[in-house]
DNA sequence: TTGTGTGCAAAAGCTTTGCATGTTG
DNA sequence: CAACATGCAAAGCTTTTGCACACAA
């Protein structure tokens, strides 16, 4: 599915919705309105965010959360496979909606911080091989290249 | 350089000290016995290791350092290339040698933690490709692989 | 009604910073 | 002796935890 129109959006969010609910149900766990709200506040972003940003988000919006709902959500939507958890090389998690979007990884500018991503099936053969070799059953990968962007871009977005 | 006997290990702590002495030079730093000494630890130990534990380690040996001391000169070893800095997974910085030993990736087990490592040439390739694509001048890399090592090794590391 | 989930604030854990003191060049 | 590096402790930042209250099932 790709995402092109609001009204697409809408739809992704409602199909994500229901994937949640399933796996609440599944657990046995409640059907919050927090968790709800949470959930459509990612995937209406775009790019990548931390729990801060997401939270001060909420509040702008006078939704009354709190940090430790936001951080139990985001726990329990990495596990179900909604969001994926990110670490850009600094002591900051980084979040990202998952659901309906490519597999991807990341190119990091040590400059400036901007996020580019990218596909290469090879790193599914390398998972694959690796996963063999050393007998681990791989669940998953970060795979991110540290670099220099474009001068001009890069010193663009520093100021 | 393969490390397999006591003196080749003094051997390659001679050697590393002598680059570091370089870079301390030619950037105007101090040549300080707390510098020459965090990275003697380093290179005495295997393995990856935390600030926290080099830090413990040192008090233990009855050497005189303090934390900040510790980071301050992890980040100058990382900046010339004799330390790498890790993250795997954790809000935790994780460091290891890296002059003289092959440039690796690594494994992580997401039940007891127990971190293998690997090489594979297509990583390179990924690396080099994508640079080109994304106009981006790439300087190095992090790719970690995380799933589930072998069932009984696995229970052994966790008791 | 029961117990899980939430909000709030405090605590925890890793890392950085400020300042007085020590030491290198 | 001047500037940089260190030690120590405090502060900073992200994340986790404890507890009373709310609310989903």
């Amino acid at each position: 599915m790709k995402v092109t129109t609001p009204e697409k959006l809408e739809q992704l969010i409602e199909e994500v919705k229901s994937i949640f609910s399933l796996h609440l149900e599944k657990n046995a766990l409640r059907k919050t309105p927090e968790r709800y709200a949470i959930l459509e506040e990612i995937y209406s972003r775009t790019d990548h965010f931390d729990a801060e940003a997401l939270y001060i988000h909420m509040k702008n919006q006078n939704y009354r959360v709190s940090r430790a709902t936001v951080y139990n959500t985001l726990e329990l939507l990495v596990s179900c496979d909604l969001v994926v958890k990110h670490q850009f090389g600094k002591n900051l998690a980084q979040y990202e909606k998952s659901y309906g979007f490519k597999q991807h990884d990341h190119m990091i500018c040590i400059d400036c911080g901007n996020v580019l991503e990218f596909c290469d099936p090879r790193i599914q053969q390398i998972k694959n091989m690796m996963g063999d070799i050393l007998e681990f059953d791989v669940r998953h990968h970060s795979l991110n290249l540290y670099g220099k962007c474009q001068k001009t871009y890069c010193e663009t977005r520093k100021s």
